[in-house]
DNA sequence: CGCACACTTCGTTTACCATCAAACTATGGC
DNA sequence: GCCATAGTTTGATGGTAAACGAAGTGTGCG
């Protein structure tokens, strides 16, 4: 269960039952164990409890064990029809690889923190971020005011790895659509990234979609 | 027992058994899988076994595995008379804190390198230690030519960790008394290091003794 | 040579822990 | 409001591995 969790990605207690070959009984002790010795930590979706590795420590006591071991672990392989993976939408905002990506980028460019005031998975936008939307046309200060949570961290259901969710992840939705950097497909919740979203998602965001 | 073997010393099966609190028996059936999992080495002195870990790796792995254990392990105090335990010979070489920090020294310095030839804890000079020891006045091609091991790493008894034994390490008694960096006492195996000698291992070979 | 010590092998026992089915709780969708 | 799905709790059970004592092997020392 550990060694699957290693690439970042959360898991279902089901999936990681049919990971260890053992029952969902089994599985769920399992993985109480492991939550109270800290070694994972759940986040519940929906009627979904996704389990991820607790932190970069266990994450490097497993590296050191497979060494030990000398084992090469098969990645994980999502069976999501791959169109749907790529992009498309969750209730009202981006998800996918693209979403999960922005999400990343967002990160990486701090222009989103973790909220120091709300719980552990809000977010805040940071001046830089704030002002960066700001320029590309996204009403910040609108989006704040709605009764709505501003920016949540939704798992993804392809990637599980987190997106932007909330009234800033609709914002960035509307804003996509409207620069038509993607289209909306009409009979399903798959988002089509055009030619010139591409190219913008590159240079505004250095982000490289394959 | 994997625990108390991170400092590097090796330790009997004997004193293994008592740091986890188990039997004789029982530590020799665990220590016997350790070994062919590769996670400790054996290295049998007369009639004790001598176990030490196996390689950077394990001791990598307990390092992670500590770390989320959260635990500090409180270190090995070795219960030798310190005048003994400082300075000391062993057959005919020197042995003690000062033996295995020649020993590493030599090492450092590649003067030493592990036999290619010989088994696993032999060892060899190489040119630039030849030259070195040559030019201290120590005969090493005699030495070479003697019906005996020329270098071995030899374990030591309070330190628990190699010191330099064999031909070679006779000719380093002998040269260190001659050049009364040491003193032999009269009743007992101890070693005195004189003011001279203490100097005399700091300028030639950068060994720092308390 | 024989004793003492260090350690291992063997056979047996015991205790524990993983596992599962069944019952239960929670959540979403219609 | 009800069913389907996801997941957890509980209690019983069996397999397994850890542990030990006793007997065996090997090494050094007098």
């Amino acid at each position: 269960m550990l060694y699957s969790l290693v690439d970042g990605r959360a898991r279902t207690s089901t999936e990681l039952a049919a990971v260890a070959a053992v029952s969902p009984s089994t599985a769920s002790v399992h993985l109480q164990r492991l939550t109270t010795q800290r070694l994972v930590k759940v986040f519940a979706q929906g009627k979904h409890r996704y389990y991820s590795l607790e932190g970069a420590n266990v994450a490097a006591a497993l590296e050191a064990l497979s060494v030990l071991a000398g084992a090469s672990r098969n990645p994980f392989v999502p069976n999501t029809p791959s169109r749907l993976r790529a992009a498309r939408t969750c209730y009202d905002h981006i998800a996918g690889t693209l979403g999960v990506s922005l999400h990343d980028r967002f990160k990486a460019l701090v222009w989103l923190s973790a909220s120091s005031t709300h719980g552990n998975n809000r977010y805040d936008l940071t001046p830089n971020g704030a002002n960066a939307l700001e320029a590309l046309g996204i009403d910040v200060e609108a989006a704040r005011k709605l009764r709505r949570r501003f920016a949540s961290a939704c798992l993804d259901w392809s990637e599980r790895r987190p997106h932007i969710g909330g009234a800033l992840g609709a914002a960035l939705l509307e804003l996509a659509l409207k620069k038509k950097w993607v289209t909306q497909d009409l009979d399903s919740r798959a988002l089509d990234i055009t030619k010139h979203g591409r190219r913008e998602l590159s240079t505004r965001f250095g982000l490289d979609l394959e």
